[in-house]
DNA sequence: TATCCGTGGGT
DNA sequence: TACCCAAGGAT
């Protein structure tokens, strides 16, 4: 294709501006690349488990390092392979994930490992075809084939946007800025190594290149970077403002059985916590808004307790009021309420904010003893 | 294109 | 305290 004549762009790197070498950037990463439980040594001519790096990518889709690694441990050794984890029921791999949040990737994922393992169990070696499978988008397809495969895809993530932004000086903001680039990545992308290389951008990303004080005296690409030239580095990507957070208040239940058991509800398959194990209570509505005051989900002795769960999830902050009551052997739940053995154990297995309220509620509902 | 969807750590 | 941010995807 013939090449159209370009408007300059004023933070456009010029034409013979050093480029940026790929080799000096695996060089790095063969040096400083962080030991990572789903991770093969760099120049490794074996490549990794493609089961064991899309399990990974799918946990660290808006989720730390630190946070993935002893869930990431967890699942590997107790569904060692696509078709173990295929063959799971549902709701063991949402307990499983419980408290690492976005619960649809959960069951995107086991809807994924379903396809593949029906497929004989082997993942695509391919961008565009682990792209049609659920919960991969553009980056997880990019990452798996040059991760697992060694296929020159290029990865695009929230490290690699930014030291592409810095590295170029692109000073328009996120979200508009992505297509750029993408495409400043993409003209990165060697044909050697990608693997490592993908991975080295991010760690890149991660460690060095990082999004407050990064610490470019240690970059292997600092002589590049244009945004260090100007001294613009620690202000880029610019981002376009985000919206305030609104505050909801709610009630919830915490009931506890004589023989230790808890009162507990399946949610609504779609939406916030959906398919996950919670807590009975009303709804969650506007702190200016009336209070929702639900009934109970089954008769007792209800008490508010003066202390709230206080919770932030990502579009909303939220305070719940709890009510507690200890319920006798005779106590039968309505609208699809349900008891659950071992209220401590369960609690582990409910999504954070409601783990917050059991936790308040049940040092005060054990001291209170049944004959309250 | 914009909104929805969790959580925990850093500053 | 309040805000930012993280190996994003689905709709």
């Amino acid at each position: 294709m013939a090449e159209a004549p370009q408007e300059p762009r004023p933070d456009a790197p010029c034409p013979d501006a050093p480029r940026p070498d790929p080799a000096a950037l695996l060089a790095w990463y063969d040096r400083a690349a962080r030991r990572l439980p789903w991770r093969t040594p760099p120049g490794a001519a074996a490549r990794p488990d493609p089961y064991a790096v899309w399990l990974s990518e799918i946990m660290l889709q808006q989720t730390t390092v630190a946070a993935v690694i002893p869930y990431f441990q967890t699942f590997i050794r107790r569904w060692p392979t696509v078709a173990e984890l295929a063959a799971a029921p549902e709701d063991q791999v949402m307990a499983a994930w419980a408290g690492l949040g976005y619960y649809a990737r959960a069951r995107n994922m086991l809807r994924c490992a379903r396809i593949v393992a029906a497929a004989g169990g082997r993942f695509p070696a391919d961008e565009a075809a682990l792209r049609a499978l659920p919960g991969i988008g553009p980056y997880t397809a990019a990452a798996i084939a040059a991760i697992a495969f060694d296929i020159p895809a290029t990865v695009v993530d929230g490290n690699v946007e930014r030291v592409m932004a810095r590295l170029f000086a692109a000073t328009d903001p996120l979200p508009a800025a992505k297509p750029r680039l993408r495409a400043l990545a993409a003209g990165l992308t060697p044909a050697r190594r990608p693997g490592d290389y993908a991975q080295a951008v991010m760690d890149l990303g991660a460690t060095v290149c990082t999004p407050r004080k990064p610490d470019c005296p240690a970059c292997p690409w600092r002589e590049d970077c244009a945004a260090r030239r100007l001294g613009l580095a620690a202000e880029l990507p610019r981002k376009a403002p985000r919206r305030a957070r609104p505050h909801r208040r709610g009630v919830v239940f915490v009931g506890l059985r004589e023989d230790g058991a808890l009162l507990l509800e399946t949610r609504p398959p779609e939406g916030l916590l959906g398919g996950m194990t919670g807590l009975p209570g009303g709804a969650w509505r506007e702190a200016a808004e009336p209070l929702d005051d639900p009934a109970p989900p089954c008769p007792g002795d209800w008490r508010r307790l003066t202390a709230e769960a206080r919770h932030v999830f990502t579009h909303f902050a939220l305070t719940l009021e709890i009510r507690a009551a200890r319920l006798g052997p005779e106590a039968a739940p309505e609208g699809g309420a349900f008891f659950a053995p071992d209220a401590r154990a369960r609690a582990a297995e409910l999504p954070t904010v409601f783990r917050k309220a059991v936790e308040l509620a049940l040092p005060e509902l054990e001291a209170a003893g049944p004959g309250r």
